[in-house]
DNA sequence: CTGTTGGCGTTCGGCCGACAA
DNA sequence: TTGTCGGCCGAACGCCAACAG
């Protein structure tokens, strides 16, 4: 397991160190900010207790304030470390004292190559019930913030980074992952990222080495050739492709240091997270030992860790009271997590009146899933998330959108295990109910997207896909795009899909994001063999399905609706290619997803502090300690 | 992961299940006894406490009697069971009412097909000061076993057995494991557990169905031919191995139950451990999570979970007393573990005196490995297990030698560590000290070696492996075998060797035990990835070398008596055949072990009573509870 | 500019008996 | 009796340019 001491370089230091974490940072994806060391956070137990059944519980305040000690940036080598499978909910104080991001910490994934951190906390003791929530949670944590360097979240939005160095990501293609052929390099990216050829030669070629996350150093063989000419990655690649057990869909990551190394990471498309993971994430002894180590650490300072897996995350998709009785003194309502693709998330049938409210509406299911509709996401054109997320015509911005479809998931999953049924698409879908989800997201915060510059280059991006962007809106933007974009179905788990898919080829000025325009063909992964991989070696792919209503869910909203777009120049786009088979891909991709494995990648939940302010402020208002 | 539940078949029970179970001890090994649900057993925690370094604990008392609410019989399947990674040492009671067995629980493997079993324990309360820790361990723990059926351990001695199926175990060969070919089945085998073929065809041949411990069903060509004849699987064999991940060491086991259905297992003969599951096993994070789990459990009864992995042992190498500050009112001495091939031992200079005076002695190290050297471990002509372990003429007794084995084994993995030399064989290898551990068995309490038919049966054996047996010894036996003869090099971790190896082809009646007559060579394991893989992609194996001596380490041992036997049978049998090749295997074996991953499988730590009970007796006498 | 495909030479998988331990 | 090897054949790998989107 490579650890990268984040601590040690508390920015950036030696060069090999640092560029380590740069390719840390490339591979967990977009807006993985971490707290740093001397930081405060906020456990809410409650809110890891609700994801699940709850048993005899240790003495454990509603809210405990934690003092990160360390963090480290790691990566799996085919062992879960050997941390507690908990989810936590953890908030953290920024500068300013308030809370502004929330992030779910689990069990990082057994695959290889998995980037994940490793926080050490100490408790440092419950909130106090004198204090006031908004207090605590806007102003007045002075005395919770005295020691360390609270810089709150390790940023990584550039603005302390070093110079980024060269860097392209592309999404494997089939042909990249087929055994026929080699990789296929973006021309730019390997003008900017891999020393420069003799292109005076017949076959200009040279030997490229690369070295992953863990220091391993991987050979290639890069030629120029082919009619037109290309640059291509042959001897040594296919090695790699097998090693890591990289498939469609799954993208890698060449970063060129200051230092001249050549640096390989990988960021791998969905999750494999079998049941069994699952249940212990929900199971009440696991959590029993997490609240025990809370307890412990508020007893004696003792150290506890919690993971973070950028791409095991989920929705804060509930806040209601749970359980008054275990936790009496408590006004403390509790976050439900919707975990992106699983099953195991309690409290499925619970309303949000927070949630509700703010999405609500009737609309139906009608051309939900037409080859004409036109939807998209990460298109965020309001910067102003205060505002209602629908708007005057009823529609859905992209933010709601994207939470509805996460509802959808959710549906899917539960009919899937009830029934079995897979419905096939069909024009007369009935109404269904949902209890709307929300994300909110710090770009849209930052402004990220709020020019009509941002969507300008998004269109001409369908036909120049290199702009130049900043470093860390293009990562954070490939993060999105590889989960969102590529489904990867499973064998055994068979089911009908349904995922909201994204386009917007937006790069660096010296960092590249590629993706395939088209992908028409799934391969199965090569992961560690389980009982799916024989039990049924054929995977089910189906297209053209929508979701079947779910009662339990409250609340309608038409997809029509929810994927009609605000964002003019994409809509711009999309009218201008609807055609091509790029979108067909889209359509594709959104209808596809497995029931249980495929996992959009949802780098981390971004909590607006406004939001979650002005929302739970008064929720939070009455909190008490637990006796 | 698969679970096969114990309780519901409290014996046997449907023949599918019993089956699995059966499928599962087969896999397990030797000598795996469970607790039974309802039993009683004591957790200590300063025993595991000791195996690493110490925090702030949350108040425990120094010895925690739990009952047994459930076991669970699982397999894993590529994922960690998500329970915490602590070792944790189990003392059961008999229905005498006396401390029989030891057990270490630890996190089991992440390789695919581990059988572990899953334990739900509940505190019941510390030992009370009143009680006499003798009356404890001997009688008077009525009030502790007031429930349940008291059957505490699951017994695999096999006199409550079902009838055993047709079975065989056969260790994969080189051939076994290339692709050039198929599975060589050993002639008795085949007849024994296939279906029977039609020898007038010129190649009989038919399809053999096996379901693994997951259920799964794999497929093979089982043919008949070659000249001379003999039984092959060849197609769906290739792709049982890639799936499986098998390699040479590794061995396969086939079973048809009664109910005529043929059962498929594997068993490994090395774990991948790597180097961080081995520091979360020791950390204090984790530890600190077990005891706030136990103490949780003392307070509210609620359940918590440990894992053992019949592979992942230890020794109980040492009893001191470790912490008198923080365990002030307590007179037990800490359980140090000495694991299996591991490094993150604490306490390796500790010294017991309940050893050294038992072992004691200043012996040379000379033609300790010497190809002339007869040694032997496994034939345990005495049961009494009072008497002294070195006889008469200062030989170790076969039990003193394979723990003495075992301290050599810790001291290659320190010398590899700080100076990395490899210190070839030599004559007069120096002198070295020792805080020599014990191992107590219970086999040789009950004598079941102790008659000379077993040595004459062994002898047998070597020339005609295939000597009727009891199922339960014969499956014992296979698994010390597997875990003891087979050593395998993992790359990037080189370092000299050494191992105790042990050969007796003891077989059932209907239980086959096959390994390789010869060994030359060993492939690399096929496991997932890691920086090795790729770093140091050649292996080094090393012949001949001895071990380096250890200043830390107390006591001297001379090597050439501790491979004396004084298993006259066996001697008789060595000296028939120890120029073939069988033997020199065994040399090369006993001088290969890798210095990180190569473990020796050993099942459980048999606890004799009358050695604990003698030899702890004092130490126990005074104890008190935690405050 | 790059994803996919056909062509084609090479490697590897896998079934066979020969041979020998 | 069975572990390993050479022989042999077909399948898969993998490098190439052609072609097309």
């Amino acid at each position: 397991m490579g650890i990268v001491d984040l601590n040690a370089a508390d920015g950036d230091t030696a060069a090999a160190g640092a560029v380590c974490a740069e390719l840390w940072h490339a591979c967990a994806g977009a807006g993985v900010a971490l707290p740093r060391r001397g930081s405060a956070v906020v456990y809410l137990p409650q809110a890891h207790l609700a994801a699940g059944g709850s048993g005899d519980l240790p003495p454990v305040p509603a809210h405990v304030v934690c003092r990160v000690v360390d963090v480290q940036l790691c990566v799996s080598v085919g062992l879960l470390p050997a941390v507690q499978p908990l989810l936590l909910v953890i908030f953290a104080f920024s500068s300013a004292g308030i809370l502004t991001r929330c992030g779910v910490f689990v069990q990082a994934d057994v695959a290889t190559d998995e980037v994940y951190a490793r926080l050490a906390l100490v408790a440092e003791g419950g909130l106090s019930a004198a204090s006031n929530v908004c207090q605590m949670f806007g102003k007045g944590t002075n005395e919770i913030k005295t020691q360390g360097n609270n810089h709150e979240m390790e940023d990584t939005d550039g603005e302390n980074k070093p110079q980024t160095p060269h860097m392209f990501c592309k999404t494997l293609t089939a042909s990249d992952t087929s055994t026929h052929g080699g990789f296929s390099v973006p021309r730019r990216a390997a003008e900017d990222c891999f020393p420069p050829l003799d292109y005076e030669q017949l076959r200009p070629s040279q030997e490229l080495i690369a070295k992953d996350l863990h220091g391993m150093a991987w050979s290639f063989r890069h030629i120029y050739r082919g009619q037109p000419r290309r640059h291509l990655l042959t001897t040594g690649w296919s090695s790699f492709i097998n090693k890591k057990k990289l498939a469609l869909g799954d993208a890698v990551l060449f970063l060129r240091g200051n230092d001249g190394e050549l640096r390989l990471g990988v960021r791998r498309a969905v999750q494999l997270k079998n049941e069994a993971l699952l249940q212990a994430v929900s199971s009440t002894d696991s959590k029993l030992r997490m609240l025990s180590a809370v307890r412990s650490s508020l007893d004696d300072r003792s150290i506890f860790h919690v993971c973070f897996n950028p791409r095991s995350s989920g929705l804060i998709s509930d806040v209601s009271e749970v359980d008054p009785i275990r936790w009496p003194g408590s006004k403390w309502r509790c976050l439900v997590i919707q975990w992106d693709g699983h099953t195991n998330c309690n409290h499925k049938n619970r309303v949000s009146p927070w949630e509700i409210e703010r999405i609500g509406g009737t609309v139906s299911v009608t051309h939900c899933l037409s080859s004409s509709s036109k939807r998209t996401k990460l298109c965020f054109p309001e910067s102003d998330l205060d505002t209602s997320c629908i708007d005057g015509n009823g529609h859905l911005d992209s933010m709601a959108t994207e939470s509805f479809n996460r509802v959808l998931q959710g549906q899917e999953l539960m009919r899937s295990r009830t029934n079995g049924v897979s419905c096939p698409h069909s024009p007369d879908i009935p109404k269904f109910q949902t209890s709307g989800r929300r994300r909110f997201s710090a770009e849209m915060r930052n402004g990220l997207f709020n020019d009509a510059e941002a969507g300008l280059r998004h269109r001409n991006s369908t036909e120049s896909p290199y702009q130049p962007l900043g470093f860390s809106e293009s990562v954070r933007f490939s993060e999105v795009l590889q989960g969102q974009e590529i489904s990867r179905v499973v064998p055994l788990y068979h089911g009908n899909t349904s995922d909201a898919c994204t386009h917007n080829d937006r790069v660096g000025s010296s960092a590249y994001v590629h993706r395939p325009a088209a992908t028409r063909g799934y391969s199965l992964p090569q992961f560690t063999p389980s009982a799916a991989d024989v039990c049924s070696p054929s995977s089910v792919f189906m297209f053209n399905q929508t979701m079947v209503p779910q009662p339990e869910f409250e609340g309608t909203i038409n997809l029509k609706y929810a994927y009609g777009s605000r964002c003019a120049p994409l809509e711009q786009m999309q009218r201008k290619t609807e055609d091509r088979p790029f979108f067909q891909h889209q359509m594709s991709c959104q209808t596809e997803r497995n029931q249980f494995d495929v996992a959009v990648s949802l780098p981390q939940m971004w909590v607006s502090l406004d939001q979650l302010a002005g929302k739970l402020g008064e929720a939070l208002a009455g909190f008490s300690d637990f006796p």
